[in-house]
RNA sequence: GCGGAAAUAGCUCAGUUGGUAGAGCACAACCUUGCCAAGGUUGGGGUCGCGAGUUCGAGCCUCGUUUUCCGCUCCA
């Protein structure tokens, strides 16, 4: 089977089977805005869980936060994303390039000035010794005319940039006649700004109201209160916050379903180390997070780390953690050691000093921070695409299932009668009402007992109980495991013991020890 | 954002030269059966993504728009 019909394919499955709706569909959709369903949100907790616990239960100098999606403007101000996320662009149709409109016209000027050192690099020759560069500069006609046509060139995109006049930066480029040195064409598009952060305003009155932001990264939120988190918890360096939450980004291109949304959920867990050790706890995160991945099983070939070499302004080191969707290695999971950049900012921008005393060494210093950042989206999506699987049967048949790690499965178990009559069904519903405590339990007694075994197996559940009349006699159940399709007989007094040590996430904690 | 393709029932799809919408699976009820997608009867569900236009008449033709997929592009 071809990769991309495995992904439509899951999709129609999210879709069918209640994992993943579009957002706002009898509207039509939203573009790039997907709901989680009865199923996903389940698998989706379970994730949440499977991370949040691997780090704060595990971890006893890992905290947890819950910080606010409204933050101070500044904020965004200090950690870079007002400025580096503000660019006007534009597209030429022909060699469908996308420049910065802005940079096109500082190329322009260059190149003035370029005209005007090659009429003074001449002059230069020609005069030898006795040249007078300033004078040349101030009185020389074809010198005079760059220098004016530049000069009015500068005036009017300082003007344009200030005004934030998109039209008239068009303009600009038209009236300059730039081609892009592509095509060599001008079929230029109009300039558009894409600023990647939403915005709203907080405060009713028009006069009276803020401008703010959701939050692009959960990160910030950590580090804004990493001091407060420092004192209250008494901790000590190296110690991480933890923080699970929603972000927001208005992506030129948002695609491929749950892989690139607008509004999606970010699990971040910020390490705040002593200088100078930074590289050393960066290749410990790396290792730790990849084997976090690889206990769920789905086998080491589909991961790989890709590291960057090209950094972002705030780091030192990066590497993503990739796991091989439909669609290729694409990356779930990014490691950064962001060095002291963020908490520096926000002592420059919010004039407070947030230096970490060192009592070992009885020094302040600004802590270096190990980033580990992760998509719950992406890793949902990784998980069901990794988990889909279509299975020839003995009988010729295809069953789809969903092979979930059971510690992530949505249902654990579904218990059934096998004929809906002579009291089976009121010994199964017994039997559920004592085991719905310990476990996400369904109960189905429609149709043949084959198709409800296919049903579970198409929602990922692990197990699943059978109740016939031998039931009714020796207090036995058949157990029935999703992959093997093998059935046991266990006494209903046994069942809690034999499956919660196979479905609790702690089994799977256990793993990473 | 540019270019290409597509959108018909919950899912997968058919729908002839333009003549008032179908199938399989799924869903609900009942009967029969009983350990890996059984059979039967009956039923529910679609203003054919949305909006205009052409036409006596549009699921089908034209334009616009929204959404999705593919390729570019972007991704702190």
């Amino acid at each position: 089977m071809a990769q991309e019909d495995v992904f439509k394919k899951l999709v129609s499955h999210c879709k069918e089977y209640g994992f993943v709706f579009p957002s706002s569909e009898i509207y039509d959709g939203l573009g790039a805005v997907y709901d989680y369903a009865q199923m996903g949100v389940e698998l989706k907790n379970n994730i949440k869980q499977y991370w949040w616990q691997s780090m704060v239960l595990l971890h006893e100098n890992i905290v947890g936060i819950d910080s606010a999606i409204f933050m101070h403007p500044t904020i965004w101000k200090a950690s870079g994303h007002v400025d580096a996320f503000n660019d006007p662009l534009i597209d030429n149709r022909d060699s469908k390039k996308r420049y910065r409109a802005d940079v096109l016209i500082e190329d322009q000027l260059a190149k003035y000035d370029e005209k005007i050192n090659k009429e003074v690099a001449k002059a230069a020759k020609r005069f030898g010794e006795a040249f007078d560069e300033a004078q040349f500069r101030s009185t020389n006609a074809r010198v005079l005319e760059h220098q004016a046509k530049r000069d009015a060139l500068h005036e009017r995109f300082a003007k344009a940039l200030n005004d934030n006049n998109l039209d008239e930066l068009r303009q600009i480029i038209l009236d300059e006649e730039i081609v892009c040195p592509i095509s060599g064409t001008k079929n230029w598009t109009e300039v558009r700004q894409f600023n990647l952060m939403f915005s709203t305003e907080m405060g009713s009155t028009a006069d009276g109201a803020m401008k703010i932001y959701l939050r692009p990264e959960t990160a910030q939120g950590i580090f804004v209160n990493y001091l407060n988190v420092q004192k209250t918890g008494r901790m000590k360096i190296p110690f991480g916050i933890a923080q699970i939450g929603k972000a927001f980004r208005n992506e030129i291109v948002a695609r491929q379903f749950i892989f690139r949304m607008r509004e999606f959920e970010q699990m971040e867990m910020q390490f705040f180390v002593k200088p100078g050790t930074e590289l050393e706890w960066f290749s410990k995160w790396k290792e730790t997070r990849l084997k976090w991945h690889k206990a769920l099983g789905f086998g080491d070939d589909h991961y790989r780390y890709h590291d960057h070499d090209k950094l972002a302004h705030y780091a030192n080191a990066a590497t993503d953690i990739e796991f091989l969707m439909p669609f290729g290695f694409k990356e779930v999971e990014g490691i950064h050691s962001r060095t002291n950049f963020d908490l520096s900012q926000h002592e420059k921008f919010s004039g407070k000093s947030i230096k970490y005393f060192d009592p070992e060494i009885n020094e302040s210093y600004t802590p270096y921070v190990i980033e580990t950042s992760i998509g719950v989206d992406r890793m949902f999506l990784s998980i069901m695409s990794a988990a889909y699987t279509e299975e020839k049967l003995e009988n010729g048949e295809t069953r789809v299932v969903l092979k979930l790690p059971a510690a992530l499965a949505p249902v654990k178990l579904a218990v059934m009668p096998l004929v809906k009559k002579d009291g089976l069904p009121e010994k199964a519903r017994e039997i559920i009402n004592d085991l719905k405590f310990h476990f996400n339990c369904q109960y189905d007694e429609k149709d043949s007992i084959g198709k409800r075994y296919r049903r579970q197996d198409a929602i990922g559940t692990p197990y699943c109980i059978t109740v016939d009349h031998q039931t009714l006699e020796d207090n036995c159940v058949t157990l029935r495991n999703r992959d093997t399709m093998q059935q046991e007989r266990v006494a209903i007094s046994e069942l809690n013991n034999i499956i919660a040590d196979k479905v609790s996430i702690t089994s799977l904690l256990k793993t990473l020890q």
